[in-house]
DNA sequence: CATGAATGAGGCTTCATTCAT
DNA sequence: GATGAATGAAGCCTCATTCAT
């Protein structure tokens, strides 16, 4: 397959990091970073040192840490979106489309060599963590504005569609969707730290199992 | 009834709140202020401008802000806890305490009189917004060790509970339960702030509606 | 009349902005900007966007913003001397000379058509709010020899002639020509800001009449 | 006489500089610090380096260096007022508090004991440099309404009263003497740096007799 | 000649904490 | 026990300038 860059509202950033070799690399150790410390812990003189950079040349490509995340969360739910409509293209039945959709927003994240210097695993734990942050802050309505979750918004219209294929009649289907794809999130976390919060099956990714029942029972499917 | 203090887990915090006014004072205020601007930006210099008092005042109760986050997580996750109770004493049918707990976790909290300085809306809020951030950084392993997590694992199980009494063969009781609790609150969000990622309902509270009826679809009851 | 430039000394720029459009921007923009915010909060980044140009452009012109003050504050004087040769040109009378050069020095500035792309009148006000810091700063020695200020001094020195021509007695002419000059700019913003610092009078310019009357009783003319 | 405090407004600091031994070593060094390298070259960090303190602590005092340079010139109007008050005490005729007043504003300041930690000959070129940034600059209104301008508006006030009651019928006493205020200054500057500007008279000082003349001969007295 | 990219240095401000009373 | 004062460290951001194309 050639490669490919994936369209990142340009309004998030100042200046395209795929851009340039130093973007990159911003990028790349913005995602370790963030995944090692939190956001809080984030700042940019860290990174900075981590690239052997400045501060300042950061500042040419974000405006701060906030709206480099929010460029990953972009990157992420875009990212998502070109996967699902590759998974789903040419797939007749409605159902196995869906199946495979739930599975892409539940299935464990695995490194995409498509885009090398982007570490998905950390990122998907990254999206998990802080979106959060991107999500429940007093900034929330003006940074929608801003599109930039566009294309979350998208993907879970473009999966409440498959749904809606399948039973015209239930009320629910962004609530649904929503709710497994952060659902799906939490739960991986609780698996590994917070085990009594959720249910470790042997022999079986037990989230995706769940989710897959939650959702074909739930649309009666 | 009589004026009740939930037990938080007093290594939480140096010297307990309810034992005097300051401290009182200091968990209403951080409340209304965490709230306000989010615990990024929630100082305990702000918070000491705010009640007249000075930052060493706080240091005397709390370590520093995490703790009071945590502190006041673990007193939403007792206090929800008192209200399960409450709510399923006596009641007979499995079915029908199942039904009133997941109305507990989905329902639109409203302020409780009986905890006359900690405004019950607001904290739902913060927890909410920020448990990401008390569940979701490096040191949540060790937090957990302190047992702040005690009372949301304890509301957990006692709900799985009552869904393995329905359905013995359920495989997924916690998850089912972790993931309405979590869920219920974004989706509270997402009305307000992001709607294209729930779905709004004229004459019903949706929100309810929908995870009466994943619960009760899923475990087939 | 024919288009005319005024000769402002080339040690003060790189290059003379006069000889370009990017040049003639720079100046344009750079008064804009000066009046909007003060030259404290100006700087060559914010004035490259407005321009949409670049830092390292304007950096061709002018070494740094106070070479770019003393430029713009060294126009103006040249072009005050400017008009004020045209205002006296063939008067024979000295007292008709003076009354004249009084009030160009105090009269309210209007735009010149003469020059398009700079806007007098802002320019006025710059020149009155941050000549303090052309004149009182350390370095003014050294940009003293450099001979920005020479048509402010050949401006008061014009006007102090004819004061000598009137009174050859009279010791302070060029104290009295300074103080007028410096204390209208003053005048017109106390009027504005601080009228307690000032005197308004209803149908009159009072700032003209009084400096009028200063110096003719002063010289006792 | 006995030690005596001048009340500046209180809504200037946040913590009263005259309280504390950091707050006396600050306004002290501040003094010294701005007189040789002007306001904008002064930060809180020299300032801190230079009295062996840090920023932090001055933010105890200040929140930036506007509004200490907003204390140092309303401490400044408040001691000229105060120095008003003991020249012209009982003094009968109008023309002898007039002749005086005027001396005061125009006289080459020497250093006062009373106030053993403020240098007042630093401070009075500073205020003579740096007032036009307290002045002109868009938060002037702003910066009005807190009534740091009080005192300089109660000087011009009190001594535009003692020229009403010479010439009861002169329109424009405060213009009169705000022009004398400013220009006073700026003349003992050109004296040094732009003599050109000026007229130094040997024997006499020049800067005191002319605006002496000045006044008296513009209201007639 | 003009511009895009980069960056060292420093400004401004707050934080988190300790100490002394 | 509560508070006032102090401060070392760090965060966030901009500036002024240079370099390479």
């Amino acid at each position: 397959m050639p490669q490919v860059t994936l369209l990142v509202n340009d309004r998030i950033c100042l200046k395209d990091p795929e851009s340039s070799d130093l973007g990159k690399k911003i990028i790349e150790s913005s995602i370790d970073m963030i995944y090692e410390v939190g956001l809080e812990q984030f700042t940019f003189k860290k990174l900075a040192d981590a690239i052997n950079s400045t501060e300042a040349s950061i500042y040419r490509y974000f405006e701060n840490k906030h709206k480099l995340l929010l460029y990953l969360t972009s990157w992420y739910w875009s990212w998502m979106e070109y996967k699902l409509a590759f998974k789903i293209a040419n797939v007749e039945s409605a159902h196995e489309r869906l199946k495979r959709a739930v599975s892409l927003l539940t299935e464990q994240v695995v490194a995409d060599s498509d885009f090398s210097h982007i570490n998905e695993v950390k990122l998907h734990q990254i999206v998990i963590s802080e979106s959060a942050k991107a999500f429940f802050n007093k900034q929330v309505d003006e940074v929608n504005k801003s599109g930039v979750f566009a294309s979350y918004k998208s993907l879970v219209q473009k999966i409440s569609e498959i749904v809606e294929e399948i039973n015209p009649s239930f009320k629910y289907p962004h609530m649904l969707i929503s709710t497994i794809a952060e659902g799906a999130h939490h739960q991986r976390f609780f698996a590994e730290h917070l085990p009594r919060l959720t249910d470790v099956v042997d022999g079986e990714d037990a989230i995706q199992s769940f989710y897959q029942e939650v959702v074909f029972k739930t649309i009666n499917a």
